[in-house]
DNA sequence: TGATACTTGACTCAATTAGTCGGGTATATA
DNA sequence: TATATACCCGACTAATTGAGTCAAGTATCA
């Protein structure tokens, strides 16, 4: 059970913003310097983050990205989200009411997998970036 | 994230033995058609399941498998254990204190991945196999 | 106008997982 | 004692898919 480099690094570098904050623009160079992250990955992940309005981007000399709301209210579940980060339990349609594994019927752990889902997600919900820095 | 197809069939097919219990041996076969799951996949799974003494085995015409102990105390942390199933925040040591990602303090996010970590264990410690099939 | 830095899609490479194959060995039962 | 059943186990294949790179942009500041 692993999570996604991509998640992981969404989070680091968030964290990073939140903890280099100083209302300029952070270049995603600085981030990828300090977190060793390659740019060019950084680049992917910063293109989703600003899709879902987690960050906005400033362009030009100078430019870089800035948190879009404050590191308080950004919820690591939605940074999850945004990079598309989910327990999958495949074969069981999550939350299904009909069958998985092609089974006309739930399967035998069907609940299992979407209490197991809802717990994981419960942590998610309550973590802020900010928790991650403060301390 | 996504639990490994092995682990997800360990308890599908535990959760199954609990509920055809009947005190004769349940054969990998009979597990196998009623949770489509392939025999020799099984096999395999069983394998583990039986040197962490999970399940027991008795070889021979009418053969099969027993659960070692009882289903109400049987974990599911356990089962997970024994597929060597475990949450992967790779590039951070678990509980290390040591660097991350070969840097030599750890990393910012360090401590979240161990939380989430206890977080998910706490889930599969407090679950019982006869959870998944009582009702 | 040049440097900086974001934008974007395509692509490669490697690891790992899922699952199969085949050839065992032990034991119950007829 | 023969035979069928069912566990035992290592090796192998095939496909996915994730991690990360490449390359060719575009916008903006100084």
């Amino acid at each position: 059970m692993r999570l996604h480099t991509k998640s992981r690094y969404a989070v680091m570098a968030l964290a990073d913003m939140a903890k280099f904050e100083n209302n300029k623009p952070i270049s995603l160079r600085d981030i990828s310097l300090r977190q060793s992250i390659s740019l060019q990955y950084l680049e992917q992940i910063f293109l989703k983050l600003k899709k879902h309005n987690l960050v906005k981007s400033i362009r030009g000399t100078n430019g870089g990205y800035i948190l879009a709301k404050n590191a308080n209210s950004i919820k690591l579940s939605e940074i999850f989200s945004a990079l598309n980060e989910k327990v999958k339990t495949i074969g069981c349609e999550k939350h299904s009411k009909k069958g998985c594994n092609g089974r006309s019927s739930k399967c035998i752990t069907h609940n299992l997998w979407d209490e197991l889902d809802l717990h994981i997600n419960a942590f998610f919900e309550n973590k802020k970036l900010e928790d991650l820095i403060s301390k």
